[in-house]
DNA sequence: GGTTGAAATGAACGCGCGTTCAGTTATTCA
DNA sequence: TGAATAACTGAACGCGCGTTCATTTCAACC
């Protein structure tokens, strides 16, 4: 009897992920059962508990990686010397992204209800040293009077909410090509900020 | 035995709705079952069905009457001649609105998908009736030079993404006041346009 | 080719779910 | 005062939930 994973794990851990946060962004986390998400893998509910101690975890794992992910794509990807630049390089970054990972990013924002305490905690920690980011470029731009923004934290949610907004309506081969939807949000990002 | 509802649903039956509301709006409407509904009004599960005929129901009729009522207020509070009174007659209107029901706000984005496909069909039919509202007034503006849209569906998004993002952050005693807040995001809104 | 051990099964656990309904209580009004 | 009826209880229904675990399957290795 197997209670810890072993060398199989590498290619069947992943699937239970994928499967889970299909069926997560799909029905949401209180609404998917593990006999569901085992079904989608092909598998009896009993498996799973080879690759995930719960479904708490299963939803926090992915929430955590998702976060970490992104600040550590954004750490390599972040590029400018002055203000516009670095606000143009993150908005760019920050679309390209996210429409690469639109279920993953719907859960990370939809199911921060259903996290335990101390999970949420962590999670929005991450959050938060994400928006710092974002923030600490408009207060350069502002003091440097590149900028005229009122307030950056209000500036800041705003655009962050404006770019992550995409999500819910952005469809593969829907009207608009990646590149004009990317030219067009950082032209309206740089309008918001009066740059 | 009362299978229909009487005199005393004008209380009851408003209290079983903001029961509903508060709890969907706290742990999700999956996550929340008839017996805590029940206990947050005082009284037994079985009682609830003489207020709704189920769960969903009471989801269902949360979200329409929500939308009914948001276009409803906006018919009377439009005005402005020009585009560019009439959008900030919708910024202004929309921002008031929605910090007034966060809850319900919330609800109604995040509890799409628990809506049973014909549930689901009107309210998002409700929903694309409020933003042809505000992408009439995009196109108007844009069509008479006034703005500067590259894509007035496009910016309608990203506008009601950034306005209703606020419902997440915002705090009764938070730091900055209404008015305040409603004067920054005009002043964003109003650049995003180019106007 | 027999042994090992990881991978997965499938039955079972107690529990809470949405919903129903016969019965009880409280109010209204003739 | 007593009949009518609205409001509500509380027990019950079948069901699916998350999780556990003894058992079975089967590929890998000596």
């Amino acid at each position: 009897m197997a209670r810890k994973i072993g060398s199989y794990a590498q290619t069947t851990g992943p699937q239970v992920k994928a499967a889970a946060l299909k069926l997560f962004a799909q029905s949401g986390y209180a609404a998917v059962s593990m006999r569901q998400i085992a079904s989608e893998v092909g598998m009896q509910a009993g498996a799973l508990y080879l690759y995930t101690p719960d479904k708490q975890t299963l939803l926090f794992d992915l929430m955590r990686e998702h976060m970490e992910d992104l600040l550590a794509a954004w750490e390599a990807a972040k590029q400018g010397a002055s203000p516009q630049e670095r606000l143009e390089a993150f908005t760019r970054f920050h679309i390209r992204y996210h429409l690469d990972r639109t279920d993953l990013v719907f859960i990370a924002y939809m199911e921060l209800r259903n996290l335990e305490p101390d999970n949420f905690a962590v999670i929005q920690s991450l959050r938060a040293r994400y928006e710092q980011e974002l923030e600490r470029i408009l207060r350069d731009g502002n003091s440097g009077g590149l900028f005229k923004i009122a307030d950056a934290r209000l500036s800041t949610m705003a655009i962050i909410a404006m770019l992550t907004g995409m999500t819910s309506w952005y469809r593969e081969d829907g009207r608009l090509s990646r590149d004009r939807i990317e030219r067009i949000y950082w032209n309206m990002v740089r309008r918001t900020v009066g740059a």
